[in-house]
DNA sequence: CGAGGCATTTAAGAAGCTCTTAAGAACTCC
DNA sequence: GGAGTTCTTAAGAGCTTCTTAAATGCCTCG
């Protein structure tokens, strides 16, 4: 959720007198794209960034705990509410430990299903959004980066999302894929993520990022 | 959750006969704390640290909707549900909007209650997974080693693998050809093994890797 | 509506790091 | 002491990353 706009919300559900209409009671909360299949669903979700996701638990050419799955495996950690017909407490088991956030069963309140999303899609901790990466700290909010001496970088969309993921997971290696999979078209080359890095070295310091070669790009604390 | 314990939970419960029988049934899965107020759950929700919370909606001293309100308020963002014998749709709604991520209405089944909670308390970011040798730790991922008194060591892709698969199996004595196998072109020379044996040796001990005269390499408990 | 500026993307040579080979020195075991 | 094994060092080939520059696209302001 990154602008003020309603949160954008992958809906996969392929009854298709269903999918309409659930799209249709949620479109006042939320921007919905509909998937009528498994596969098209785990397209969208590869591809692109949710704020959250509504997943039929029975779905043709790919079930929605495999979807689940193979979302989760793929280290896709959307907010993920399963909708099915299965009541049964063994099954809502099931889909909350593959990996589901939330699990409603059918035939379900579309007031509650808006007010469980917006559980799902709400985020805490909204005055301090600054990320600390070494001697900076980084607004995401306004794309720009303060030193503890006060001097102020701005950043482009571009460098701050970049700068952003890295910064979420401090310590992990991403892969220029992992980036590219984040923050560009999954159809552009690698070698942008090179060129980002290098902008971001020369705005920054050429310590904020470290290169592990042959793997990708890292945030952490300074070794050796 | 910082640490591979229980998930510590928070249980804000009034009942005398439920707040301890839902304690044993989550106990398990989870390390309970019991409050039997409102008043006593904000304390200590304010003051320590949870992987989530169970508090009930109708509570004395401060109602569960208010001490839900009154956490959020101070920043705390930590995982809550609402267990409660209202179930109305406009209750749930209301609840969550108040700020609890999940609600069960009573009577609940204890298994969903439990996978509900590990759903909130996944994360999806898991430390990397880290293989110890002697006083360092192997990083595969970052292809890094920590020792435990805080430096760090970058290996390379070979050296890496190299050492994680000797640690892989420790005491086993792998010869030349296994490793050679395992990580290099079976047509290569197995003198390879000896020189990254040595780099390893040299970035973190003499002693890591025992050489096997005549067999060949093994990592593994010193003795003699 | 067009020009200018800024952000983004592509491309290619330079620089740097890793891998591999090789050869002599040091060591081990008999 | 000698044969075989292991250690150490060095250097070139090959691959990855860095850096620069220019092309493209987008938005804004005149």
């Amino acid at each position: 959720m990154t602008t003020a706009e309603r949160p954008s919300l992958l809906l996969v559900e392929d009854d298709a007198a269903l999918g309409p209409l659930i799209s249709e009671l949620l479109e006042p909360d939320f921007s919905v794209r509909l998937a009528v299949n498994g596969r098209d669903g785990l397209h969208l979700g590869l591809t692109q960034s949710w704020d959250a996701m509504v997943i039929d638990r029975g779905l043709p050419v790919m079930d929605g705990l495999a979807l689940i799955k193979a979302l989760r495996s793929k280290g896709i950690a959307t907010p993920i509410l399963i909708l099915t017909a299965l009541g049964a407490t063994d099954e809502k088991v099931r889909g909350l430990d593959a990996g589901a956030n939330d699990y409603m069963s059918k035939p379900f309140d579309a007031m509650e299903l808006a007010a469980r999303l917006r559980a799902l899609t709400r985020t805490y901790a909204p005055p301090p959004a600054t990320l600390g990466i070494g001697d900076w700290e980084l607004d995401a909010g306004a794309r720009s980066m303060r030193s503890v001496y006060g001097s102020v970088v701005t950043l482009t969309a571009k460098e701050a999302g970049l700068l952003e993921t890295l910064a979420s997971e401090p310590e992990r290696v991403f892969t220029r894929e992992d980036l590219i999979n984040a923050l560009f078209h999954p159809t552009d080359q690698p070698g942008v993520i090179d060129t980002y890095v290098h902008h971001l070295r020369r705005k920054i310091s050429k310590t904020v990022i470290r290169t592990v070669h042959g793997l990708g790009y890292q945030i952490g604390n300074p070794h050796d």
